[in-house]
DNA sequence: AATAAAGTTTAGGCATGCCATAATCGGGCA
DNA sequence: TGCCCGATTATGGCATGCCTAAACTTTATT
């Protein structure tokens, strides 16, 4: 049991604040108690009965039967762990080079048992990183996150652009099939072709052309140079 | 919960079979369940209950009014989380520059957490170590453990020459203390002069003179150099 | 040997965090 | 307006791990 903020928080209040702050970032307003029970792994009851705690400890707002929010703490909180988390990620690839598709998995438990001594030695020791090894963003010690202004790989056209700047991390199989062909955040492309209704689509990393399937496309976020 | 040797153990377990090996090795025969309260800061009662569970879980060997012992299973548990942590703590101070008074507090969260996978990339980095920050031996990957042959500094007469090999960790006044004066472990000393009835020590360290309170050289353990 | 003191265990409780089942609620469609 | 279905809550259970108070065993003292 750790103290953030006053509030003092499990590992379990701890994973429901960033599974409402993802949802929420996802599509706005209130977030289902169904959505979140689904994004943990856990039944309807359970999730209905934590984000009533939640709504107690002051991390969330609560209105039964029309979703739930989290407070100004509530989001302190998640941003809290998502910092901790992403440099950890960052940290382990770097430092004790973990492949990047098993990095995940790790800072999903060492994220609560980080100590903020610890957490500030890994931020400078790695120069206060802005991304983790996915290219998401890491919140700055004072708890600010950069949003950004991705698309998704799969809207462009062929001719289409830009650079590949982020994936989710938590399929473990798409990174290592990204990892195998050398595509990481960061990496320019152009797309060349692409097959309708949720085909591949075929872009050049670097001198290679690649097969992206569907539903990966539909995770990689870029950003495309007008 | 993790898995070690086909047992599912808790922090809380692994705690009770570290207690459990510190305690027998320090004085042979069975360990009492005071004992073991007392070293973990908690009450008889539920030190009582925890070592009955170590016997159901077959890591120990409890027979009541009489005191427990760990099983080879038990003990195997015990140097697989010392392993953790004493790698853990010469990991911190060396790669992250942690104070050697702060390691072990961050290391006993830490070491219930690593997963195999890290334990091996961090034995790797260091070089595969003997020892921790403190002097302690670490187990191997085959979790055997160097038994050390050390006498207590406040054991010797004045004219004593040696090594300073270990001190207990858990103390961080004490390792402040002597990380202020530069002394840590390896280092050579003689003793110049003794005070009685637990008085202080005062011997050389390089070219000064330390004096050391009866406390703290019970504490600190020697190797003589006949 | 009897009794006192020390050590140990049992009994009863509390909090966390998960589950399944069953009752209930509320918004959208007929 | 009423009904249905999905979302929500209520209820009861399980496991962990800690507590206090009380009962019990062992050991030390007289
Ligand atoms: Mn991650
Ligand atoms: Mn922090
Ligand atoms: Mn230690
Ligand atoms: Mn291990």
């Amino acid at each position: 049991m750790s103290v953030h903020s006053g509030v003092p928080t499990s590992s379990a209040v701890e994973d429901y604040a960033k599974a409402i702050y993802a949802l929420a970032a996802e599509s706005d307003g209130p977030v289902s108690t169904n959505a979140v029970a689904e994004r943990l792994g856990v039944t309807p009851a359970s999730a209905s009965a934590m984000v009533k705690r939640l709504d107690e400890l002051g991390l969330a707002r609560h209105v039964p039967y029309r979703g739930v929010e989290l407070t100004a703490r509530g989001s302190q909180l998640a941003l809290e762990v998502l910092r901790h988390h992403r440099l950890l990620e960052l940290y382990l690839a770097e430092s004790l080079g973990v492949p990047w598709d098993r990095v995940h998995d790790e800072a999903e438990v060492l994220e609560h048992v980080l100590s903020e001594e610890l957490e500030e030695l890994i931020a400078t020791k790695l120069g206060n990183p802005k991304r983790d090894p996915h290219g998401d963003p890491i919140p700055t010690r004072e708890l600010e996150i950069e949003e950004d202004h991705t698309l998704s790989f799969d809207s462009l056209e062929p001719g289409g652009r830009g650079t590949f700047v982020r994936i989710s991390d938590s399929d473990p199989q798409m990174l290592r099939y990204l990892a195998d062909r050398g595509i990481s955040p960061g990496a320019a492309f152009e797309i060349v072709e692409k097959q309708p209704f949720g085909g591949p689509l075929f872009a050049r990393f670097g001198d290679e052309v690649h097969v992206i399937g569907g539903t990966l496309a539909a995770r990689m976020r870029v950003e495309v140079s007008t």
